[in-house]
DNA sequence: CTTCGTGCAAAAAATTTGCATCCGT
DNA sequence: ACGGATGCAAATTTTTTGCACGAAG
């Protein structure tokens, strides 16, 4: 996980003003850690910390973080895009509930057994996506 | 893949009623089979076939198309939603190509691993997505 | 002839942009 | 003071919906 202060440090080393609506919006990120949010969702969280902060603002600035990744982005489902924290340090990918959004990340990566099996169809491969959906226990529970 | 005919078989078995609407959609789809595209996109090649057709038809359509799994729904990284004929036989995974679209599929599931290893993380899955991106061997020449 | 599907127009949802002003450095 | 960041309003893009009419079985 990076920490709040180094992704505070990662904005101000790349150029980025610490605008208190960039606080407050890593703010809401870290107050749900493990979880991923859609924009809407980050937007009313961070209202409540610093009122009146715009749409455009959150856009902006998530597409910022995920310059410098210090979030994540991507697409539960048919939904819209969810935001969630990056756990830097290595590649990895994330078991997402699909109830309440919680997230844990697996330590695996199919990507060694494509390698290895040159299952490539002659494609040079740039990138690739694996998501395990389900529910974590509590939704489980729930039903 | 899913052939022509049967795609035809699917809906009607399913009380759905065989339009020319719904035949020109499947034409665009089997025209471009083993690439995705997005709405946008297969309504331009459905118009080329059946023009005036309405926007909300071909999305009504889509959504009706996958829930008889006849074609597939993904998300290519950050862009809309795009649509590809199933290749339904047997549960796969795709590689594809970020120049145009073209898609192959791969013959390898990771969730036999995640199983195997137990890497649920106490979650009880439901799916999950697995796509590789690329480019493919036109695209990588051009460039 | 009945029911489902379509076109149309409009709404809703999601995201982006231009521009004047504001604020962090 | 400078230049990037924000708010606002409006534009775009993507997708959905209500309703009257038209077509498939």
């Amino acid at each position: 996980m990076v920490h709040r202060e180094k992704s505070e440090k990662i904005l101000k080393s790349n150029g980025y003003k610490l605008t208190n609506q960039r606080k407050a919006i890593l703010d809401a990120l870290y107050k749900h850690q493990g979880h991923f949010l859609s924009a809407q969702e980050i937007y009313i969280e961070t209202d409540k910390i610093l009122p009146q902060t715009n749409f455009s603002t959150i856009y902006r600035n998530l597409e910022v973080f995920v310059k410098l990744d210090i979030i994540h982005k991507i697409n539960i489902s048919d939904e819209s895009s969810s935001y969630g924290l990056n756990c830097n340090e290595s590649h990895h990918h994330h078991i997402i509930c699909k109830g309440c959004g919680k997230t844990e990340v697996v330590d695996f990566c199919p990507m060694e057994e494509i390698i290895k099996k040159s299952k490539h169809k002659g494609f040079s491969l740039t990138d690739h996506k694996f998501e395990l959906y389900g529910y974590c226990e509590k939704c489980e529970k729930r039903g």
